[in-house]
DNA sequence: AATCATAACGGACTCAAGTCCGCTTGTCAA
DNA sequence: TTGACAAGCGGACTTGAGTCCGTTATGATT
């Protein structure tokens, strides 16, 4: 597999070193805190003052460790985040050697990707709350991005392997089936609509089907 | 062509009658004043009180007549709305009368919301804001629910003609169709992604393609 | 025309996100 | 050890959405 994806979730400010300690107990201990309030009460029912409160600390303490609450809850999903696309990565390229076809990687991952957005729906919320266009904070925008080279990568590859036609528009393709899995549109069809994972996950196979060159 | 869309878009309160003269004066002059600010300064920019100052009018007026900021920008979509909806249903009838597909019909239909779409982004944008599962107020899911019942309903025709394998999800398959056109992604991939109306509808036409039974 | 129930009105108020800025403290170099 | 200063801290403040409720206007009834 010779694509690379050289990114990596670059957390608030992470150099390790050069952070004052102070600054590193309270970043813990608003995470620790956020993480058990989220847990009581619901994402949406915690706001940013009862954190900073139950934390012991200023909102301004607060929001110098996170620039908002996106940024909070992206910070909450780093290391299962890391995880997910660590694994991924390595499922692909053990799939890759032993002869997967592209398509089906995707599949794979797609449906890999269905479980864990449903695993983190709130977050999520959360996290995209704010929309993609007004969203300065490059950071928030890196999950996204991540899974849109991912899906980008593996249709550039499967066109290459001649598994779709050679002129579909996988730039465009690859935001089209990342869509559906946007927090609140996946959260709309699992709460409202009632639909189950393998059904949404099975929806999203189809739509990749599609582009399967017709033998 | 059978199947009935029975929606319509109920506005807030539109008995006509039986609303005061001074509340349906105010109701008119807040949705020109609004009209007028969101011309010159961008939907985003305008506020709520920004609104009612310059109608004259109180910040409780404006709230009784509109119940947020997202029920008065879809009201001031409504004809446009209405418009765009008979179009489409007078057209579909001419397409079927004259044998044209459901799926080309659906493909039609999907390249005439990628422009509508694109004209009332900003609207829409505020309009879907709160995300779909909050919200309460039902009206503003009316839009949103008669793309979706088209689009169903088309696909629904597709597989009885055959057009489509019998065993489609097209429950799930029309919220997936619709979801790159939810205003925030959709502004995304022209503003950020720069993508053409005419590159996304191509890109809905191929999924919508790849779900033609191959022959 | 006067009465009155009811709907409409206005603006002060609440609530939450996010900013500002004067004070404090950890770090590093002398 | 000390002292300077960048970084961190806290909480008052700003901003905008949306609510509440005492006052006022409308129009049906008599």
């Amino acid at each position: 597999m010779s694509r690379s994806i050289p990114l990596e979730i670059i957390d608030d400010q992470e150099d390790g070193r050069s952070q004052r300690r102070d600054a590193i107990a309270n970043r813990k201990l608003i995470l620790r805190t956020a993480e058990k309030l989220f847990a009581e009460r619901g994402v949406h029912e915690v706001n940013m003052a009862d954190i900073a409160q139950a934390a012991g600390v200023g909102k301004g303490t607060l929001y110098r460790r996170f620039t908002n609450k996106a940024a909070l809850c992206l910070a909450l999903m780093d290391a299962q985040m890391r995880e997910f696309q660590n694994t991924m990565l390595e499922r692909m390229r053990t799939m890759s050697a032993n002869g997967v076809s592209r398509l089906e990687q995707l599949m794979h991952f797609l449906d890999a990707l269905v479980h864990f957005t449903d695993a983190h729906v709130p977050l999520l919320c959360e996290i995209q709350r704010e929309g993609m266009v007004t969203q300065d904070e490059t950071s928030l925008q890196l999950p996204h991005f991540w899974q849109y080279m991912t899906v980008n990568g593996l249709l550039r590859a499967a066109r290459e392997a001649g598994e779709i036609a050679p002129d579909l528009d996988v730039d465009y393709l690859a935001d089209a089936l990342l869509a559906p899995l946007k927090a609140d549109i996946f959260r709309y069809q699992r709460e409202v609509r009632g639909f189950s994972l393998e059904r949404i996950s099975q929806g999203l196979q189809t739509l990749v089907s599609g582009l399967r060159v017709c033998v």
